[in-house]
DNA sequence: GATGGTCCGGTCGATCTCGTCCACTAGACG
DNA sequence: CGTCTAGTGGACGAGATCGACCGGACCATC
């Protein structure tokens, strides 16, 4: 992981189809050598994917909504996390350190969706309470900052 | 918008790195087309761009935190918002339906540098308080459920 | 302290696939 | 009947990918 391992991820961070030419060119190396170089972080698991980034409302989703779960006593956090995972409106899911030990962010094309939604939550196992809040936009998301260059390499690579 | 977009969409949200050879064989075109395809949906915003998913540990970007926003009466909300995309740490901003009308999830290496990052957010002028919540560990992330078929097209295309 | 083997990361060249442009075609619509 | 749209097929340049080779770092041996 050095400066031109970050200079490949920073630019298939900002579009994920710059070809291996054009990253050689960049990083001054030829294209087998970035290639190389892409699969090595790959195997790492510091790249993890590609993904193409879609407009949610575009494809139907137009209500976003973040949900906080308050849990009771007996939870059993395993047979939560999984039972939250078969949702697949949750896109995204955070263990948090507070009384909310859940925050949920979750997709759905209409109000009506999102009620069943919080229902379905709410009769999980474990969950006491719930709490959701509607977003009412989107200022930005997964937004990329620069690669701190701390020289820590926490060990990969 | 119709089927075979869709599945274009979903090929490429599952891997944005899809050659537009493959897409063609699965989608039954050929990539000509398949490509006029793509170039219309990108065109159409439905497609916003592409990246590469890091490990954000693997960066050094170990710590991630949520901040909600409680701002004053004299909040201006213009103001706000271009503070808060200035500070590259803010990977997400939501603007909110209650109390805390702004929710932020951030990333940083160190706790050092959340306390100054609190404390960055919290000296905006319209910003009355914060609420932070550290995240233990994320379930998962951007997870990307079905497009839904409902025939509703949302005007696009 | 010099020597030789090995490993790692890179270059170069060949080949195959892919991307991309253009001309042409079939069906839908007014 | 003309036009518009979406797709096909071919051609050509660019990119991906593989194997062979090269040079420096490192290490054990002499």
């Amino acid at each position: 992981m050095d400066e031109i391992d970050r200079t490949i991820v920073n630019l298939l961070r900002a579009d994920g189809r710059t070809s291996y030419a054009e990253l050689a060119r960049r990083v001054g190396l030829t294209a087998p050598s970035v290639q190389d170089r892409v699969v090595k972080l790959e195997r790492n698991g510091v790249i993890a994917g590609y993904k193409a980034v879609i407009d949610s409302e575009a494809i139907g989703l137009g209500i976003t909504a973040l949900i906080g779960i308050i849990p009771d006593n007996s939870a059993d956090h395993q047979d939560i996390c999984e039972r939250l995972r078969a949702i697949p409106q949750i896109e995204s899911c955070y263990f948090l350190a507070g009384v909310e030990c859940y925050q949920l962010k979750v997709r759905v094309p209409k109000m009506a969706d999102l009620e069943r939604l919080i229902h379905r939550v709410g009769a999980i196992p474990g969950v006491a309470q719930t709490r959701t809040t509607i977003t009412l936009s989107t200022k930005w998301e997964d937004r990329q900052q620069p690669i701190p260059m701390d020289g820590d390499d926490h060990g990969v690579d």
